[in-house]
DNA sequence: GTGCTTGTTAATGTACACATTAATGAGTTG
DNA sequence: CAACTCATTAATGTGTACATTAACAAGCAC
């Protein structure tokens, strides 16, 4: 396991931060401000790691100004989850055709975890294990293309995620999310018997449901 | 027009020299050593550069060593162009959606200029119509995201297409890429007319054509 | 009162000094 | 001679002072 340095550090605590609502869309995210959030001595990381989330896109930038929370519009959000759909869908049909056994048996760890982690009803954690699901098929898909893009177009769909349920107050035990555990074991069924097509039809119709929570 | 600031500039410099080859795959990017190239007084600039470069998946990186461009391999070049296929015949068929009668004058603007560039046989000018063509079209989707990756995997896959003209000295009035304009006037009309299943479809042909002629 | 100018301020942008560390190779010891 | 230690070095990682600039507001001319 690698140490983290302290741009690392700052990378994954904006992260948290952004996840756990302690920004508004919109809202400038300033240097100093996380620096001493943060207790770390200087900007340097914390400019750095802002850096870094903005050209992944989970930031947007403005010169001179700053970074800032992304406004969610659902003209964007349909976009947001138009590309998502495709890249996933992507994502699964070529982790269907790529899958080693021993991945495949990661892929049911992830989920087993998911079935855990959900009884807790905490927000942060439900997320980082969604991710992990979805990061994995993407890992799992070999095509390290897919995989960067899998995990932007994500991140950007999460604030989607992310506020609807801020906004709703709706806690992950609700109706809303319970078909997403189910679909993801039967993707996993698929990639497993090796049925690609199937994977990435049931991805798609996965991210689409997850895209009408979100909006209807 | 934005003014660029120093880390633009880097970013872009940076970008040039890797697409043309400067740098051999896995070969390390010092950040003295550019910083020196580009004549720059600092590092800061070119550090930041590195790292959006590395975020976006640009770059590689190994830590307290540096960031290195990514090996060309047979199986890479399959990746970047099975994803450039997708998004790219996706962009296409969001253009046909959303392409106003404007935009389409612009896009028979582009293709114009094509044919002219054509026989002055300058291989960095056709590129950059090239570019253009395709910029346009991911531009008319109206979607910021296809939009973005279009533009990244298009760049990422002319990589291999620069290497393979380097490599066998292939000019552009040779066979190989003949089929290229006629394809381009091919999507321009299957947009004008709306069709936006054909213009998916033919975009698609056009990428996996161009894949073929690079490492067939 | 409207619009232009200018000063202030608060943030990002840049430069540079210094700390840390991974790799290398010389020297030493079994 | 092999293997191990340790100093060197050359790069990245970090802290910090200072430069630049966009936004805002006060003040002035008209």
């Amino acid at each position: 396991m690698k140490k983290e340095n302290l741009e690392e550090f700052a990378y994954n605590a904006i992260m948290k931060l952004v996840l756990s609502n302690h920004f508004q869309p919109g809202e400038f995210l300033l240097e100093t401000e996380i620096t001493d959030l943060l207790s770390l001595k200087s900007r340097t990381p914390v400019r750095h790691a802002l850096g870094q989330l903005v050209a992944k896109g989970f930031l947007d930038k403005k010169k001179k100004k700053g970074c800032f929370i992304p406004f969610a519009t659902p003209e964007d959000a349909e976009h947001v989850f138009f590309v998502r759909e495709n890249i996933e869908s992507q994502s699964a049909i070529s982790a269907a055709n790529h899958a080693s056994d021993e991945e495949i048996k990661e892929l049911e760890l992830v989920i087993e975890k998911e079935a855990e982690i959900r009884e807790s009803g905490d927000m942060v954690t439900y997320f980082s294990i969604n991710e992990n699901f979805h990061a994995c098929v993407a890992r799992i898909s070999k095509n390290r293309y897919l995989q960067q893009f899998s995990q932007y177009i994500f991140w950007r769909s999460n604030i989607y995620v992310f506020f609807h349920h801020y906004k709703f107050k709706l806690t992950i035990k609700g109706k809303e999310l319970s078909g997403s555990p189910l679909q993801h074991i039967r993707i996993l069924n698929a990639i497993k018997s090796r049925k690609a097509e199937e994977a990435g039809g049931l991805m798609l119709e996965h991210v689409r449901c997850t895209y009408n929570n979100v909006w209807k």
